[in-house]
DNA sequence: GATCCACGGGAATACACGGATG
DNA sequence: CATCCGTGTATTCCCGTGGATC
């Protein structure tokens, strides 16, 4: 356990012995400075990022692995640390009139999911390269789209852009991201990181290198999981036979682990334990969806979205029989302030994304018109509904 | 005044089924 | 028997409006 978490751990504990020390370090969608287990791929992404250290930039790339294998952490962290040990080597003022040279690329992370339009595309790469703060309204696409052709206009300086979560429902995809990223200027380079295997993707749009990211291994899971036990939880509050249960259990998805964890882990603490039981484990586990969206991505959806989600999630089942219902109940839960078309619009929209499902209700007899659908939950519903309470402070 | 984007609302379309039609 | 039609819902699609920001 690294210093920080030691000093939090102690920070957060008020002397009562709380389960549950650190939300944030059980939490699936935030990821450490190191990342376990994923040796031979932060190898291989660094021969990749090689030529960085000449001052050149590497090819496009695209990172691909199937959900829960790590691709966000491995490559957030990369970009990170290079973007640290890369900056302090030359002190750079960047403007968007005037980049003073350089010898080594910028490196800016894109997440896709706030980057969902052109302008937020460009706005998001401009915002990480210049100083400067860029307005996020009141100027057109054309003129982001220049500005930030100004900046990349000195070609003594590069950038290299990761842009992650490609090709999910709400995202743009390979093409499109190539097709945004590829006229802008050659010294803009890019690396993708999506689940899709190169294999579905047209040949066209992929870029020259493709980099695997593998599932985890059993062991790594035990691995990853005992680390984020040891930071986020009190001191022995998993067994290690629990650990390597829910990591078998996983299959190999570190998200799906971790979100297990956290529900269990919250499940406990709401018991007054002071570890968590084998039956906390157990409806942590079920509690989770399989396959299960990440949830980062809800997270990451607009406030009113995550507004609708958190009053379906405490509907009852009668009220989520059908799109109608649950409509009618949400749009008159407390906090909700949008009209029903909206909330009916929404819940139709997050379906469409595999957020929620609409289940079809079987026939019944003697009943007129089209059936209406039951919308059930695709995503950790206990995990979203802890940290949006407590991030809105509820 | 310009711009982006979320809302809201309504029109168009899809689906399910029983009954009529060819 | 296969198809079409009418009725009633469910679902999708689309676009004007307005808030917030520059």
């Amino acid at each position: 356990m690294d210093l920080k978490s030691r000093i939090r751990r102690r920070q957060r504990n008020d002397g009562s012995t709380r389960l549950v020390v650190d939300y944030d370090a059980i939490n699936p969608a935030v990821h450490v400075e190191e990342p376990t287990g994923r040796g031979p791929v932060l190898e291989r992404l660094l021969d990749y990022v090689e030529p960085v250290f000449e001052g050149d930039l590497p090819p496009d790339a695209y990172v691909f692995g199937p959900s829960g294998s790590g691709k966000s952490a491995v490559v957030t962290a990369l970009f990170e640390q290079l973007r640290r040990v890369l900056s302090q080597s030359a002190s750079i003022i960047h403007t968007s009139t005037r980049v003073l040279t350089s010898d080594t690329p910028t490196f800016v992370y894109v997440d896709a999911r706030e980057a969902a339009s052109d302008f937020a595309l460009y706005h998001a790469i401009l915002d990480g390269i210049v100083e400067e703060t860029v307005p996020q309204q009141g100027i057109g696409l054309d003129s982001i789209r220049s500005r930030l052709q100004d900046a990349l206009e000195p070609y003594d300086s590069s950038v290299l852009v990761a842009v992650d979560h490609v090709g999910e429902p709400e995202t743009y995809g390979l093409a499109e991201i190539a097709g945004r990223l590829e006229p802008m200027a050659d010294s803009l380079g890019w690396t993708a990181i999506g689940r899709a295997a190169p294999a579905s993707i047209a040949d066209d749009v992929l870029p020259p290198e493709r980099i695997e990211v593998p599932s985890y291994e059993r062991h790594a899971l035990v691995d990853i999981v005992t680390e984020r036990a040891s930071s986020g939880l009190a001191r022995r509050a998993l067994q290690h036979e629990e650990t390597r249960q829910l990591a078998s259990w996983a299959d190999g998805n570190a998200h799906d682990a971790l979100a297990a964890l956290f529900a269990a882990a919250h499940r406990a603490a709401g018991s007054g334990r002071s570890r968590i039981h084998h039956e906390d484990l157990s409806a942590g586990m079920d509690g989770i969806p399989r396959p299960s969206v990440s949830i980062g991505r809800v997270l990451a959806l607009s406030d009113n979205r995550k507004v609708v989600l958190r009053a379906l999630i405490d509907l009852d089942e009668a009220a989520r029989e059908s799109v109608d219902a649950a409509t009618a109940a949400i749009a008159a839960s407390d906090g909700v302030d949008l009209s029903e078309s909206t909330v009916k619009r929404f819940l139709y929209e997050l379906a469409e994304a595999g957020i929620t499902e609409r289940v079809t209700h079987p026939r019944s007899t003697g009943e007129i018109g089209r059936p209406p659908s039951r919308v059930e939950p695709r995503f950790p519903t206990l995990v979203f509904r802890q940290l949006y309470d407590l991030r809105s402070g509820v």
